[in-house]
DNA sequence: TATCAAATTTAGGTTCACCTAATTCCCACG
DNA sequence: CGTGGGAATTAGGTGAACCTAAATTTGATA
């Protein structure tokens, strides 16, 4: 049951970090444990305990003591809308104003709490409204609508075959920049040359380059594989 | 004496506000008081007393109790950013993202808090680092400069002379968008037909047309004689 | 020069969102 | 099937920035 005021109030620049990161966190099939939110916020277990209380109460997510938490309708909608914000608005800085995908992530985070959706709108457009942010991620459309982008991780594509690389899902600008630097990004297509077992590392041909690649960045590149 | 930590703790959005805000108010030549900067940022005169003295302690302002207050070097330094930061953005919005100068305000003024200077900095090389916003208002450089525009109100321009109108000293869309309606903009040439006594109406005429404006209205038009 | 109103400050209180320390809960393992 | 350790929550406290109500100061005026 929804609470009270489901209503315009706008929400704090906290609530929408909170809705925002449970939603991407939901998207491992489980719902947000108390912990992993503290984690991705950089906060402590009780501040998130607490503010999981706050947002039960406005109705925005459910929460089962002790169980994890998960967005209601109307927190998922204004999750996504915040998404939405920040896919558009690194798509926007990179096109228009020369950021690389490496820093926009910090840029972005900031403006996506000051945004109008009017201005969101009109850079999406100014675009040609582009289905993905720089990283691959998908933008969501206005009304609230996502496509499910699931790709495999480079660690899943066998030995010996091709892979176009969709989607990167890192923040950290040196991983970003590092892996830009072997031109490791959305559309590089690469072929799995070897993999180590025991989450080793994953060798990969990248055009005339060959590279050694360790099981936890190989997670965070997302493939489509092409034959 | 400039108080302890002159440093880089950023500064919150309120501090941001109130430097912006007496920086402004002091164009006019005087200290900005409590009073003016409550109405200003539409606060209750104690709040802003309370703020005050936190500036103070930080060495951003100088407050003499029951005086005013003036910024010092540093908060003057501040200020500017924000001033820069506000019309660059409203230059940028008009320009790149289809904003009208009547709306432009009140996007500017939640971004501002929230932009890095690098973006500044893109946006204002994006349009060729122009010197005025679309108010007519000068920008700051990167490096603090500000031009010193000072052009007579509409009010004091004598009858029957040309001028022509170089900024728009308001903010409110509603003010703004019957100015554009009249074609009151930066760069418009008017001339002056008449002039009622105590504070009353100025009569102009605007290409073919002839408008009566009020007397509160015409101030805020600053004007540069052509002849 | 006494007084009074307006401007300002002080006093005291609220909300938000964070913190650390202490407690409680849950479940896997012995 | 009892228990220990990690996860989560409760308890209690902080600082920023706001508020209203109650002094206080100032300066113009009678």
């Amino acid at each position: 049951m929804a609470a009270a005021a489901l209503g315009q109030e706008p929400l704090t620049r906290s609530v929408e970090d909170y809705l925002k990161t449970i939603y991407l966190l939901s998207q491992r099939g489980e719902p947000a444990s108390t912990n992993d939110i503290a984690h991705q916020l950089e906060l402590s277990a009780p501040s998130v305990s607490g503010m999981i209380k706050r947002l039960a109460e406005q109705g925005l997510v459910e929460h089962e003591p002790y169980k994890g938490v998960e967005l209601t309708q109307e927190g998922r909608r204004l999750a996504i809308r915040m998404v939405r914000r920040h896919r558009v608005l690194e798509a926007y800085l990179v096109a228009r104003l020369g950021y690389d995908w490496d820093g926009v992530h910090e840029e972005a985070e900031r403006l996506e709490h000051a945004v109008s959706d009017t201005l969101i709108n009109r850079m999406a457009g100014a675009l040609g409204d582009p289905q993905v942010d720089p990283h691959g991620d998908p933008i969501p459309t206005a009304d609230g609508w996502v496509e499910d982008l699931v790709f495999p991780p480079l660690v899943e594509v066998s030995v010996g075959s091709e892979a176009e690389i969709r989607r990167v899902s890192a923040d950290d600008p040196e991983r970003l920049r590092y892996l830009a630097s072997l031109g490791l990004k959305p559309g590089t297509r690469v072929t799995v040359i070897d993999r180590q077992p025991f989450r080793g590392p994953t060798t990969v041909r990248v055009g005339e380059q060959t590279y050694i690649i360790g099981h936890e960045l190989a997670s965070t590149l997302l493939c489509a594989p092409t034959h």
